[in-house]
DNA sequence: CGGAGACTTGATCTGAGTCAAGGGGAGTGG
DNA sequence: CCACTCCCCTTGACTCAGATCAAGTCTCCG
């Protein structure tokens, strides 16, 4: 029996490592997790994978901010979700065994942690306890889906672009003298597609949180007074 | 070793058989399926399970209608979503490890097969075809959530409440010499619930969907004219 | 007969969609 | 440096579906 006791996890240094899908991978598995284990940086705008790829495994997203997208024939898409440090995507596609059927896009500089298929199967195969979390995740993503539609139908568009803006700025905002600021990392399309409204609907949408709330936004520029 | 041949697989003579959750459980794992295996027939209107309940075990819907509901501590309830013949309801709140958080009734007489849950343990954790399967029907619980927010986003209330009327015209009507009939199981209010619109706009829609399409409606009486 | 609950109908209001036009800034070319 | 254009975004006017409020009908049941 070998030593696998001086392995180094490759979450170890991860904000996320306690909640990472990988956690309870060690021992003998270890070597496993490390050969195929890749972090890939992304740049804005990078593409990780396409809509009708075949899934290569896992990602794990590191920092940063995916966009995923339903792209039509005709050339239009659609941001359907936004994935956000800690979150895994790409497991739909692993788990169905079927393509991808949205695209991911990094929407700021990004770092993800890639997986291969097969080394997802073997941990899959000889940890239960890999399994238990990667079961959490679809509950977490069910859950999602379910708050989604409740958002949808009970709060206003004010409030669901309140909540986005301070998602956002929790993850890509700075702190200043006058209150949170960023650089919006998404197109108003991209927004009123996220809050599943027009764009000129967003505009007034915008128009009236800046106006009524404690947001000031100009262009892509937003201040979360404070 | 014990010869496990002659033994009956529970779901043997269900409609369902192929499709079933526990169709892989087979040689030594089949009499832990069937010790805790529990067919329980249901009155319209009988409850299987309450919000906030501990989780039990999960069922699979052998036939009949069940409705999800949540319950307001007002007394008031909406109507979440309705579990057909053939889907398994209870395994989010027993994946998650987490109380009920909706309301399964009956709306039609039915019948579920129930297995408790450290059965339901003891056999994914020797049968990964069964986890597999479960693993599906998770996946499958995702895309019905992301076609219900398409739906809702794209088509218009007519559309949705002609496909209900079909999809429960399936399972739960009876053919006559001028169409297809069926008392309809839900209430107005139930309806517009499943819609997500008031109940005043759903009687407007029901209206319009009687005049203008193929289907005949007075009170609960459903007839889709051939 | 009377009452309650379920459902419908009517009138009005409101928010989002639609169509069309109008900034405004970045990049390009003269 | 300025005009031009393109793209992104905003604004305005209009329309419409659904929400809301209120009243009316129907049916079941004691």
């Amino acid at each position: 029996m070998r030593d696998f006791s001086q392995l180094q996890h490759p979450c170890g240094n991860c904000g996320f490592q306690d909640q990472s899908l990988w956690q309870p991978v060690s021992g003998a598995l270890l070597p496993t997790l490390n050969r195929g284990f890749n972090r890939v940086p992304l740049e804005t705008g990078q593409i990780l994978f396409g809509q009708g790829e075949e899934n290569t495994g896992i990602y794990c997203i590191s920092k940063g901010l995916i966009g995923m997208r339903s792209c039509q024939g005709d050339g239009r898409s659609t941001l359907l979700r936004l994935g956000y440090p800690g979150e895994i995507i790409g497991f739909r596609s692993f788990m169905a065994g079927q393509p991808h059927h949205t695209e991911a896009q990094a929407l700021i500089p990004s770092r993800v942690c890639m997986v291969p298929r097969h080394a997802v199967r073997q941990i899959l195969d000889r940890s239960p306890e890999v399994l238990g979390r990667l079961a959490d995740r679809c509950i977490q993503e069910i859950d999602r889906s379910h708050a989604h539609i409740i958002a949808a139908a009970t709060s206003s568009n004010t409030e669901r672009l309140s909540d986005l803006l301070a998602k956002l700025l929790q993850i890509h905002g700075q702190d200043y003298a006058d209150g949170r600021r960023m650089e919006l990392p998404l197109s108003r399309a991209d927004l009123a597609d996220l809050l599943g409204i027009r764009p000129e609907t967003l505009s007034r949408v915008v128009a009236r949180l800046a106006s009524n709330g404690p947001y000031t936004i100009r262009g892509r520029e937003v201040l979360l007074r404070s």
